[in-house]
DNA sequence: CGAGTTTGACCAGCGC
DNA sequence: GCGCTGGTCAAACTCG
């Protein structure tokens, strides 16, 4: 979860380019092999017919790998500014580090401020994530989406409710559970519906479990 | 009767 | 300092 840190994007973009040609050229081989019998207006057809699916195929084949080009450029240009921000957000994890040494660190609202799909995350909660992963002191915050009717979200582990809230520009509560082996596991999980998409669960979990899960068959339908 | 849920009160951080 | 807000506590309540 939240660790794929790979930075590099490898994509294969040969949309079967390679293949397509080659069963092109079979076809164009095949079609000029045939015996040439002059004077018959069937041959003459077909030879018609050959050449025009030919040239449709390379035509086809031109737009492939110009929109093959045209994806290459898009994903070069793409990983290269991946690579820039990511640069600039270890920069940042840097100096704030070394300067909040001095600084106590907040105690609450570290990664739960925003809530919203993945691809809204802001750039102040990657930033504060990455923080995260950089110092192992804090407890694990991992965020799962979940399309479900009710509350209640089958992940295969026994959870006891100790709280509720009624959260700002949301009209449905925010449900606060602790995992049952608590005090022994210090696991919690909050649990709000999506303000955009009232029917997906936004479930955040806080630390590790530190034992078996008592209901493995229970599966998570996540989204992510 | 014990375990789990509900819900109002309380506490602490944060912005103004 | 004050009000707002999110997180937690704990008494009351429910259910098997
Ligand atoms: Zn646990």
């Amino acid at each position: 979860m939240g660790s794929n840190n790979g930075s590099s994007i490898c994509l294969d973009l040969s949309i079967g380019t390679l293949q397509f040609s080659n069963s092109c050229m079979k076809q164009h081989n095949k079609i000029n092999k045939l015996p040439l019998i002059h004077g018959s207006t069937k041959m003459e057809e077909q030879e018609i017919y050959s050449s025009q699916i030919e040239a449709e195929m390379l035509d086809e084949m031109n737009r492939v790998v110009a929109e093959n080009r045209r994806l290459s450029k898009m994903l070069a240009a793409i990983s290269e500014r991946h690579r820039a921000l990511r640069a600039q957000v270890l920069e940042m994890i840097n100096s704030t580090s070394s300067s909040s040494s001095t600084k106590p660190a907040p105690k609450r609202r570290n990664c739960d401020g925003s809530l919203g799909y993945p691809q809204s995350v802001n750039a102040s909660y990657k930033v504060n994530c990455a923080k995260e992963e950089v110092r192992e002191t804090r407890p694990r915050i991992s965020r799962m989406y979940i399309r479900s009717d009710g509350l209640v979200v089958r992940d295969g582990y026994h959870w006891r409710k100790y709280g509720q809230k009624v959260i700002r520009d949301n009209p449905y509560p925010r449900a606060y559970f602790r995992c049952s082996f608590a005090p022994v596991c210090p696991v919690k999980k909050k649990v709000q519906r999506c303000t955009e998409d009232h029917s997906v669960l936004v479930v955040t979990y806080e630390g590790e479990h530190n034992h078996v899960q008592p209901l493995p068959g229970d599966s998570l339908n996540c989204l992510r």
